[in-house]
DNA sequence: TCATATTGCACAATCGTTTGTTCTATGCTT
DNA sequence: AAGCATAGAACAAACGATTGTGCAATATGA
C-alpha cells in the first residue's frame, strides 16, 4: 500500500550523511554520539519536509520494543470495563504507546486466544482482567518476562501484581448497611465463583452477616452477566423464604435483576431492596436510583498503568499488589425495614 | 525480554531443511511450493513442539501486512462506541487480526495525534468514528491508499467510504412521533453542528415539523456530551415559550437532561416528554424508559468490518456509502398531550 | 538411451531500522 | 614537530521473517 513512503536511507542520501547518523539524530542520540549542530539541522529540516515516518516495524524487529501494549478485559460493552479502557487507553496514548484491545467475551478460550495472538507481536506488557479462574496461560507469559498487571480480577496465591479494589470491604459495607437498615433477608447473587473478587466478596457478606447474628444465608448465582441477574433473581423471587433485599457483585447482575424485577412488577425499594457492586452514571437515573459499591476506577487505571510502564522500563518498583479502598454510594434503592425491632 | 523465543531457523536447524522451506510449510504454501509430504510433517511437528510462534515484526516487515487494523472513536465511555467496539473487535479477532483502539476524547487533535502514532505502524485500514468535522487528516492517509471506513460519523461529500444510519429518516421518526403525541414545542439539542449526522438530523427534524406546519423551531446545543445536554436543558426550562418535548440527538446529551429535568424536579414524561437518538439497555430500568431512535449498531459494526476487509484484500467491493434505517423504540417518555385539539 | 519434465528443496537478497565499532580529520599540548 | 585527544561521521552486521530464482535428482517419454 502506501509503500512510496520515505525512509531514513532517503534523507542519509538528500542529506549526504548516512543512515547511522540520521538515525541517531532523530532519536534524539545526537550528543551522544557528537553529531554536529550543522548536520543536525539538515537532517531534522527535511525529514520535516518530507513528512517522514519512521517504520515501527523495522525499529521493533531490530530493538525488540514495540511500544504497544495490550488491554485484555470481559467485555467492552460493560460500563464498567469500558470506562477502564477508556481511562488506560488515555494514559497510554500520552506516554506514546498504543494498546491493543482483546474482548474476550467472558471466555476464557477466547482469552487464551487473545494471548497467543498478542505473542507473536512483541507488545511490552499485558493489562488484563481475566474473565475466569484459569491463569496457567497467564502465568506462562508472565514466567517468560512479560510484564503483566490485573486489574479488577486477579490471582490470590500468585506472584502476578495486581490492582483491585478492596472487595471484601466493599461487600462488608453494602451488606452492613443492608442490615442497618432492618433487613436480615439478604439474597446474595454472585459471579464467577472461583475468581478472587468474588470469593472475596462472598466473605464480606457473610462476615456482615455474621457479625450481626444473621443465620439467613442466601447465595446463588455463577456468572458476571445480565442473564445471571435475570435468572436468580426469578428464583429468588419463587422462594417461601423470600428476600427483603438484593445484593449483586456487578452491574450487569443488577441489571439483571432489574428487569426480573419489573417484569414481576415488584417495586425498589418498596417491595424489595437493591444494591450493587459497581457504580455508573446511569444509576442515578434508574427509576430507583441504585445504591452501589463505587470501586476507584480512574485510580485504578492510573496504578495499573503506572505500575506497568514500571516494570516495562525495568525500574523496580516495589508495588506488586494493591488494593484500593471502595464507596458506599448510597442512593434510594434501599428501604428502611423496622420489621425486626 | 522473552528473547530466547525460538525462531523459524532453529526449525529448519533441527529438521535438517532449509528456512525457506520451514517458512513455506508453515504459512501453508507447501503444495505450492512443492514441498514433500514427509518434510512437512516433520516441520509442523517440531515447530508444535517446540511451540514455535512466528515474530510478526519480522513478517511484516518483509510483507508490509500488519495483521492489525485501527479502530477510532470519539469515547469508550460513550455505551454506543463501546458497543461497536466491541462488536468489532470480536469481527477482527475472529480473522486473526488485532485491533488497535484509540479513543480521541471527542477532540479533533487528539485524534490527528493518534493517527499519527498509526502511521508509523503499518496498521492496514481504519474503521473510525471522526470526532469532529475536520477530515484533511483522515483524506490524507485514506489518498494514500489506507483503507479506511467511517461509522456512525462521516462526511458527506468526500469519497471516503461510510457506514452509518439513515440519520434523516430516524430524526424524523422522532419528531413526527412527538407531534402525533400532540407537541408543538419541540426542542432539539443537537451535537457537532457541522458534522453530517447532525446536520441530517436536524433536517429530520425540521422537515417533520414543517410537515405539519409547525412554526416554532427550537434548536440549541454544540456538542455530543453530557455537558451540552445539561447546560441546554437548564437554559430551555428558562425559556418563556417552555417546550413541551425535548429530542436529544446523543444518548449522552439525553443524559445531561434527564440530570437537569431531575434537579429542577421536572418529571418525565408529565411534566415534558424526552427523546432521544440512540438506545442503550439501561434506557428500560430509567425512571421512565426512555423512548428512542435505535442505532443498528450489529449490523453497522458488522458490514463496516466486512468492507475494511474487502479493501484490504483489495477485492473491489462496490460499497462505498450504505446508510441504515434506525428504528424507533417507543417506550414511555413521550407523553400524549391533546391541548392543541 | 537421451532429452525433457517434474519434484523437492536451498541460496541469498530483502524489508527499514539500530548500534558496536572503526575511521579520519582536526585541534591541542608540550 | 610529534603525540594524543576529540569531534564527527560512516561501515556493516544484525533483527527474523518472506520470496524470486536456481539447481540438483529423479521420473517420464519417445
Amino acid at each position: 500500500m502506501t509503500h512510496n513512503r520515505i525512509k531514513i536511507n532517503d534523507i542519509a542520501q538528500l542529506t549526504g550523511l548516512s543512515t547511522t547518523t540520521v538515525s541517531r539524530v532523530l532519536n534524539g542520540k545526537a550528543k551522544q554520539y557528537r553529531i554536529g549542530k550543522e548536520s543536525q539541522e539538515k537532517i531534522k529540516k527535511i525529514a520535516k519536509e518530507l513528512n517522514y515516518i519512521p517504520n515501527q516495524n523495522a525499529a521493533n524487529l531490530r530493538t525488540g520494543r514495540s511500544n504497544t501494549i495490550a488491554l485484555i478485559v470481559p467485555s467492552l460493552n460493560n460500563p464498567f470495563f469500558a470506562n477502564i479502557a477508556s481511562n488506560i487507553n488515555n494514559e497510554v496514548r500520552d506516554k506514546g504507546y498504543v494498546t491493543i484491545v482483546g474482548d474476550s467475551d467472558e471466555d476464557v478460550a477466547t482469552e487464551k486466544l487473545i494471548l497467543q495472538q498478542l505473542s507473536s507481536r512483541n507488545i511490552e506488557g499485558i493489562i488484563i482482567v481475566p474473565c475466569g479462574n484459569k491463569w496457567a496461560h497467564i502465568k506462562e507469559l508472565h514466567d517468560q518476562g512479560l510484564p503483566i498487571v490485573c486489574i479488577d480480577r486477579y490471582f490470590d496465591n500468585l506472584d502476578i501484581p495486581f490492582v483491585s479494589t478492596d472487595n471484601h470491604h466493599g461487600a462488608y459495607l453494602a451488606t452492613r448497611h443492608l442490615i442497618e437498615q432492618g433487613h436480615t433477608i439478604i439474597a446474595c447473587i454472585q459471579g464467577v465463583k472461583e475468581s478472587t473478587p468474588n470469593k472475596l466478596r462472598i466473605k464480606g457478606y457473610l462476615d456482615a452477616l455474621s457479625e450481626s447474628g444473621i443465620k439467613d444465608i442466601l447465595i446463588t448465582g455463577d456468572e458476571f452477566s445480565f442473564h445471571c441477574g435475570y435468572i436468580e433473581t426469578k428464583l429468588l423471587l419463587q422462594q417461601k423464604n423470600k428476600p427483603t433485599a438484593i445484593f449483586t457483585l456487578s452491574n450487569t447482575i443488577a441489571m439483571g435483576a432489574m428487569k426480573a424485577l419489573k417484569e414481576e412488577r415488584i417495586k425498589i425499594p418498596d417491595d424489595i431492596s437493591l444494591i450493587t457492586f459497581d457504580d455508573h452514571p446511569y444509576l442515578d437515573y434508574l427509576a430507583t436510583p441504585l445504591s452501589c459499591v463505587a470501586q476507584p476506577v480512574t485510580d485504578i487505571s492510573k496504578i495499573a498503568t503506572k505500575f506497568l510502564f514500571s516494570e516495562i522500563n525495568r525500574n523496580k518498583m516495589p508495588l506488586p499488589k494493591i488494593l484500593l479502598k471502595p464507596n458506599l454510594n448510597i442512593k434510594e434503592s434501599v428501604k428502611r425495614l423496622n420489621s425486626r425491632y
